[in-house]
DNA sequence: TTCAGGACTTGACACGTTTTAATTCGGCAG
DNA sequence: CTGCCGAATTAAAACGTGTCAAGTCCTGAA
């Protein structure tokens, strides 16, 4: 009974622990852990020395109870299976953890009744702030959040809320540069093909092509509306557009853009020559895509970064910092698909 | 001042205050959340009541660190940017979510020093168990959680505990299933390209290939290691193999088999006529490619809903719970890439 | 020698919940 | 009428850390 297991289960040192065995008082250790600047440069060592010695491990939840604030901050996407969102994620990730906090990571699955109660657990999480692409224009889910202290930074959705951050890629023009593209090279007889036009990223999409047409002051525009963004789908609107062939397709995403390809080479539908087509997202795995797509990019993994960053920015520096609206411009990338 | 807001900041309510509005003590509204059948009906309609009205939302904080343990649980995967690690969150996410747990999600990005910052992180988020993709067989970093009393699930890794639950695919045998194939079709001078050999899925799928090749009795097998397991990778390993081409590739992974395929077609050389190549994972974004990808299925989500369950088990019934080591068999998948 | 003042350090309480032992209460047998 | 039992509830003591007012020690000037 002389070892040094003070600990309470499975030899967790605490930070008293920690103070008797560097002599010093837990409110030291502590200080050393939070304001080391207060603590003279003998005393550090020897508490740091201590802490290594013993293997200790702040408690995080008792951190975060008494200072009223923790390290973690919650991110809700709207799929997972999307490459655009776990690129975000990726990008989110890679920031928080330079800066030594943790990542809670929900997917709403485009499901409102799912998104409230990943909401309602992040809230008992007492995460510091969130990053959220909502599921629709609804009802303020966030309000529960937002009365409990927790910043917000909207993904990929402009803010709802006067004051509020949010990081966006302005889908209006990518919508127009698409179709202008297609428009430039001849096509008259144009199909959209997107999921329901409740997902705002669909509408906004489908508006910018409009004023491409509008301003073009040519062309036609069919819209085909599949319940969701997947290659199957996309195989699936194709076969619709069999009957009677556009001279290009846009699509609201490069999955659905893929099913596109697909169904169309096998109908022996040539790409480019007979039809072209665009996606958007420009995802890596295009890449070996039998006719190589054109795409509209957004610079995703860099959203995630950017709004990674916004968003510590307001919890660490909540006086001063200035709410932003940070809209992305979208690029066109021209690859065979598009290029008779 | 006559307002019931009580609660510290931002409008906060607390269990007391839950406890004043319904006339009862905080002690049965404790009793109320976590064993709902040790109260009187009566009571828990009344307390259940004045939660709704109050909106009170459980300080997960404080409650963990009163029970000793959360409910959260950490996952850790090597590359946020391969689908079959993002499909695998996928599975994890869908079920913990349905528990009501929250998923802190890392990646280690292969690094090491990555894997061991955040596993630092988790063990001082108090999660209650993790699912970790290790990063090398090197020293068991998983110890200083262990310590804590934090179960562990390995994924894709085989237990390195005797006492261990762990949920992989026979890699072995996905290797020997991709080689047989190639060598049905014909091919002799068989190329494996893959990332470093200290990634255990690289080195035992070319453990399979080369017992495929034993048990046929003929047939070479060369192989090119490349750093990173992206399509990026795979078209500057294909660049190598050009000078003297094999008769067929086996990828260790669709990425690297998506750069390698690209690389091919723009170099003119027909695939699978002159070169027939076969991938690994079978991710849904092959579905597009220019010759429709051969490979290997693993059932992805399905590994992360199961090792998910597999944890919670072990979680929340201790000593009930056996350590499996459960093992999945891959599938070979045949597409155009290995069919002349 | 004394004292002011600064630089560190300490001690004790508070955070919101869970848990244990203690209390109340009605009913029922002796 | 008393005593006792079980069910329902309560009061109070933790859990491990952060914070802040109150100390202690040291240096240098009067």
């Amino acid at each position: 009974m002389s070892t040094p297991q003070t600990g309470s289960r499975g030899g967790a040192v605490g930070i008293k622990e920690v103070a008797a065995h560097a002599g010093v008082s837990p409110g030291t250790v502590s200080n050393v852990l939070n304001r080391p600047e207060r603590v003279a440069d003998t005393t550090r060592a020897r508490v740091e020395a201590a802490i290594r010695e013993l293997g200790f491990v702040r408690n995080g939840s008792a951190s975060s109870l008494r200072a009223g604030q923790g390290r973690t901050v919650g991110l809700m996407v709207l799929d997972l299976g999307n490459p655009f969102f776990t690129d975000l994620a990726r990008g989110v990730e890679d920031v928080m953890s330079e800066r030594g906090y943790a990542v809670i990571l929900c997917s709403s699955a485009t499901s409102a009744e799912r998104e409230e109660r990943n909401l309602r657990m992040l809230a008992e999480q007492q995460v510091r702030g969130v990053l959220v692409t909502p599921v629709d224009q609804g009802p303020d889910r966030l309000a529960l959040l937002r009365e409990r202290g927790v910043n917000a930074v909207m993904l990929d959705h402009p803010a709802t809320r006067p004051h509020q951050c949010s990081v966006t890629v302005d889908d209006v023009s990518g919508g127009h540069l698409a179709v202008s593209h297609l428009l430039d090279t001849g096509a008259r007889d144009i199909a959209y093909v997107s999921g329901p036009m409740s997902i705002r990223q669909c509408a906004d999409r489908h508006a910018g092509a409009l004023k491409a047409l509008e301003a073009a002051g040519t062309g036609t525009l069919r819209h085909v509306i599949v319940p969701e963004m997947t290659p199957r789908a996309g195989q699936e609107a194709a076969w619709q557009l069999l009957g009677e062939l556009p001279d290009a397709v846009f699509c609201a995403n490069d999955l659905l853009a893929m099913g596109v390809l697909r169904a169309l080479l096998q109908q022996g539908v040539r790409v480019p020559e007979r039809v072209r087509l665009i996606g958007y997202d420009d995802i890596e795995y295009t890449t070996a895509s039998a006719v190589p797509l054109s795409s509209v990019r957004q610079p995703t993994y860099r959203l995630g970064r950017i709004s990674a960053e916004l968003l510590l920015e307001e919890c660490e520096d909540p006086d001063g910092h200035a709410h932003q609206q940070i809209m992305f411009q979208p690029e066109l990338v021209i690859r065979e698909s598009t290029a008779p």
